[in-house]
DNA sequence: GCGTTCACG
DNA sequence: ACGTACGTGAACGCG
């Protein structure tokens, strides 16, 4: 028998986590249920992976517990529990029945008293205890045999606390947490602590006396009189909150450990409870998982399928198949990147045959690659852009491509970080699939598995696409996601395709040249570095450069990090004026860049053809936004002469074309203006010709005239700040002004500007309700943070919801542009090409006499790809090369 | 593999 | 008191 395993489970703290971290979800009758859902997936997952022996859910029962006895205001400043939260305790309670997992809670004691107590008798029994609670407090009870799960984000994903971890994150033991509550207090229990003293004060202090008993005795020993003077003042009021934080583990139980013994889940029940309660992907769950032995489940609980694999011989007894109305089509390749990969194979499937195509037999069977290329034959796919970059390289087209579940995924939940199709699998449907990882091993390991056991989990891959699409075209409609899906992101991974196959055209000479006049540079600043520091060290090492700066020099130390000393450029911005070699290091560092990611960079990305062909990612930014890798051509130097010379090597293909870049003039902001519908700030864009001299005008209420370039720039950095949701102290650190100022730059801002004030309040009320937020063509970012309890969770959360709306309406306007522009382009045969997006502009080679219909057309469309109240304005430029398109 | 730094919009 | 400007990718040092 192996060891006993007791779970404790915070009941009201997984129910308040849960019912805010999902969005206020309701069955068909109308009966709230997001916080029993949450409940219930936490519960299937503990169950599964922790697969526990014994089990105790603990509630709160009552109003009063023995803390009012001697503190009458103990939660007195709570909030009351939401009635669309209340009514879901007993839907919990139902799920705990139906799976037989007992729960209890007694008058007068709170549940992290009852599971205090069960906390140490399991520890007697040297039994594992598993708390789970999204409540730090609990961290008091954590020993060797107890570990705590501390919700993270939602309620499934949790951190694991053990003595070693909670000495990590606060340098504590267990027992101190208590000591450090009774310092800091808690204002959503309304236990007052001592004023003033926050965790990173609490922190020092138990740092170096140990308990608030050692503080309060030795309270002359500390540093500063008003610490002192506090302690003094509020010591009675520590040791009282302290005493509020100790968990009781003394609460009198009619019961003991073995009457919690858990016993196998009942799938019947469950699933019955399940489907009452409309939890559709649970009951999925539970059918195809947990089984009625309960935590059996394993990991080798995969999807596996009859499959045929495909030869020259028996090619043609499959031709019929490609005949099917709709197949799913899944293109394996040896590499992330399609530009260097090669195919492995294909698998195809019908949701009952499932094929895999060896690579060779492909190339072989012709029904098959007019298959392929046929526009009327639907397929459903997973990352067809790839695909149909690496079946081009075979001379292979692919056309007619009706669904792509790895653009459904993104859209569906854009701040997934894993999309991989066996990620996709596992959060959509019934089914899992082998990560690919598992398959083929990863690193130097990575190799091809057996032909067996390739074509077994090829053949899988296409069959869960096949059932995917119809998984996920309804999820896609509900959410209204239908036009962004088939209208913008499916024709537009098409545009990207073209432009990563055509790539950009280096001029290698002229990069190798830049690169030598920069190893000079580099070379120069290093001797020179080394002949003030009066010795040889490693520049690029923040460690050695620090002990240098600050340890040799005496430099004074403005900002740490956690490893140590900070030498990012804004502290060696503000040292410069103090030692003259921290100007060397700023442009040493900024040289360095350049040869190393810029020059030595692209160098290695130059193809046979004399171009490089990026990857644009177009389901990682959860805003909406593109990104570029391998090489990344969204960031190459512009800000700074010197590296701007970089963009000089990216030139024409073709002898007599040019460059030509359109960008939006302040897309972020005109949006802004549309979305919030302020009237000066539309005026604005109406008439100025600078926004932020207008903004300056505006806010600083003077003429244009009386506009210095000083109050341009603060202006300016308003103007980005609230784009990006602002805080006093975000704009305080742009601008290098205390946060006072800052404060008051943002409240004229917002005096000037009453609509946009609005709509940031707004724009986050209505995020906390609906769960998301979305922008102009209904893109959707889900924040389940916005309920987080952490300040700067939670902070973080409501700048993103201001921001997103705005990023990603702006993404939505260049995309639409990018597909219109392709289509025209089409249509109108002309030949020059679109090569590369940045966010607000795109970036065109074109045969000289294309350049004045291109610069029309592209104007045109750029700035009619949607309607906003305020007009979009384009920019155009041309050039020899990027650099001189400017 | 993670943290720091820095390039872009 | 808290700890942040929004969104990315690449190179490097270090353990």
């Amino acid at each position: 028998m192996s060891k006993k395993k007791i779970i404790l489970i915070d009941g009201n703290s997984i129910a308040f986590r849960a019912f805010y971290a999902l969005p206020l979800l309701t069955n068909s009758s109308g009966l709230y249920t997001n916080a029993a859902y949450g409940f219930a997936m936490m519960l299937l997952k503990v169950l599964e992976e922790e697969k526990p022996t014994h089990m105790l859910v603990a509630f709160d029962e009552g109003k009063d517990t023995f803390r009012h006895e001697f503190y009458q205001e103990y939660k007195g400043k709570r909030d009351k529990t939401p009635g669309e939260l209340t009514g879901q305790f007993p839907l919990i309670k139902e799920v705990l029945d139906a799976c037989q997992i007992r729960y209890y809670g007694l008058a007068g004691y709170e549940a992290d008293d009852i599971i205090g107590t069960l906390s140490k008798m399991a520890d007697a029994e040297e039994m594992e205890t598993l708390i789970v609670s999204g409540d730090k407090d609990l961290f008091q009870l954590v020993t060797d045999q107890v570990s705590v799960l501390m919700t993270r984000k939602g309620v499934t994903e949790a951190d694991r606390y053990t003595p070693e971890s909670i000495q990590d994150r606060y340098g504590l033991t267990p027992s101190q947490i208590i000591d450090l509550k009774g310092l800091m207090g808690d204002p959503s229990d309304n236990i007052p602590g001592i004023p003033g003293v926050g965790e990173k004060t609490g922190l020092k202090l138990l740092h170096q006396h140990g308990s608030v008993e050692e503080i309060i005795a030795r309270v002359a020993d500390l540093p500063g009189k008003k610490l002192q003077e506090k302690v003094t003042e509020f010591q009675e009021q520590a040791l009282l909150s302290k005493r509020l934080a100790t968990i009781y583990c003394e609460v009198p139980l009619d019961f003991g450990i073995d009457d919690l013994e858990q016993p196998s889940i009942h799938t019947e029940e469950v699933i019955e409870t399940f489907k009452k309660l409309e939890f559709k992907t649970l009951v999925d769950r539970i059918k195809k998982g947990l089984g009625d032995q309960s935590g059996q489940a394993s990991e080798s609980d995969q999807t596996l399928v009859e499959y045929q694999i495909v030869s020259e011989d028996s090619m043609g007894d499959w031709n019929d198949l490609l005949q099917s109305d709709s197949l799913s089509l899944n293109v394996e390749l040896s590499e992330e990147n399609p530009h260097r990969s090669e195919l492995v194979g294909l698998s195809i499937s019908d949701g009952i045959t499932n094929l895999y195509i060896p690579a060779n037999v492909v190339s072989k069977w012709n029904k098959l690659l007019d298959w392929l290329g046929s526009s009327n034959s639907q397929k459903v796919v997973f990352d067809g852009k790839r695909s149909e970059i690496a079946l081009s390289k075979l001379g292979i087209s692919l056309e007619g491509i009706e669904m792509d579940i790895l653009l459904a995924a993104y859209l569906l939940n854009p701040s997934e970080t894993s999309l991989s199709l066996s990620d996709v699998v596992s959060q959509h449907s019934e089914y899992t699939l082998a990560s690919d990882e598992e398959v083929y091993g990863k690193g130097a390991k990575r190799k091809l598995p057996t032909g067996e056991n390739l074509a077994q989990h090829l053949a899988q891959k296409a069959y869960v696409l096949y059932g995917l699409q119809s998984q996920l075209k309804p999820e896609i409609e509900r959410t209204d996601l239908a036009n962004l899906l088939y209208d913008l992101e499916m024709p537009l991974s098409r545009v990207l395709g073209k432009m990563e196959k055509l790539g950009v055209k280096v001029d290698g000479e002229q990069l190798e040249q830049l690169g030598s006049v920069l190893q000079e540079t580099l070379e120069r600043l290093t001797i020179e570095i080394y002949d003030i520091a009066g010795t040889d060290f490693n520049i690029n090492s923040p460690k050695q450069l620090g002990e240098i700066l600050f340890d040799k020099l005496g430099l004074p130390v403005l900002k740490k990090t956690k490893t140590g000393y900070s030498t990012s450029a804004d502290v060696l911005e503000k040292l410069a004026p103090q030692h003259e070699i921290v100007d060397k290091i700023l442009h040493y560092r900024q040289v360095g860049k350049l040869l190393s990611t810029y020059v030595e960079g692209l160098k290695k990305e130059i193809g046979a053809d004399g171009k490089i062909h990026t990857h644009f990612n177009q389901t990682i930014a959860a805003t909406g936004r593109l990104s570029s890798v391998e090489p990344n051509l969204q960031n190459i130097p512009i800000r700074l002469e010197e590296g701007r010379k970089i963009r000089q090597v990216f030139v024409p293909s073709e002898e007599n074309w040019m460059i030509l870049a359109a960008d939006y003039s302040q897309v972020e902001l005109r949006v802004l203006a549309h979305i919030s519908g302020d009237p000066s700030l539309q005026k604005a864009f109406r008439e100025a010709k600078d926004i932020h001299t207008q903004t300056a005008m505006d806010v600083f209420q003077v003429k244009e005239e009386e506009i210095t370039s000083l109050m341009r720039r603060q202006a300016k950095a308003v103007n980005f700040g609230i784009v990006y949701g602002i805080s006093p102290f975000g704009l305080s650190q742009n601008l290098n002004i205390p946060q006072k100022e800052a404060k008051q730059f943002i409240e004229r801002y917002f005096e000037t500007y009453p609509g946009v004030k609005q709509y940031m309040n707004d724009i986050v009320a209505q995020a906390k309700q609906d769960g998301y937020v979305t922008t102009l063509l209904q893109r959707r970012r889900y924040l389940p943070e916005l309920y987080a309890t952490d300040f700067a969770r939670r902070s973080f959360a409501e700048r993103t919801a201001m921001n997103t709306p705005i990023q990603g309406t702006a993404a939505d306007i260049i995309k639409k542009a990018m597909v219109e522009i392709d289509r025209v382009m089409v249509e109108k045969k002309m030949k020059s090409r679109m090569l590369l997006q940045v966010h607000d502009e795109l970036i065109f080679e074109v045969p000289v006499e294309e350049l004045g219909s291109m610069g029309d057309l592209v104007r045109e469309m750029m700035e009619q790809a949607v309607e906003l109240s305020i007009p979009l304005v384009v920019d155009l430029n041309i050039g020899q090369s990027w650099y001189e398109a400017k």
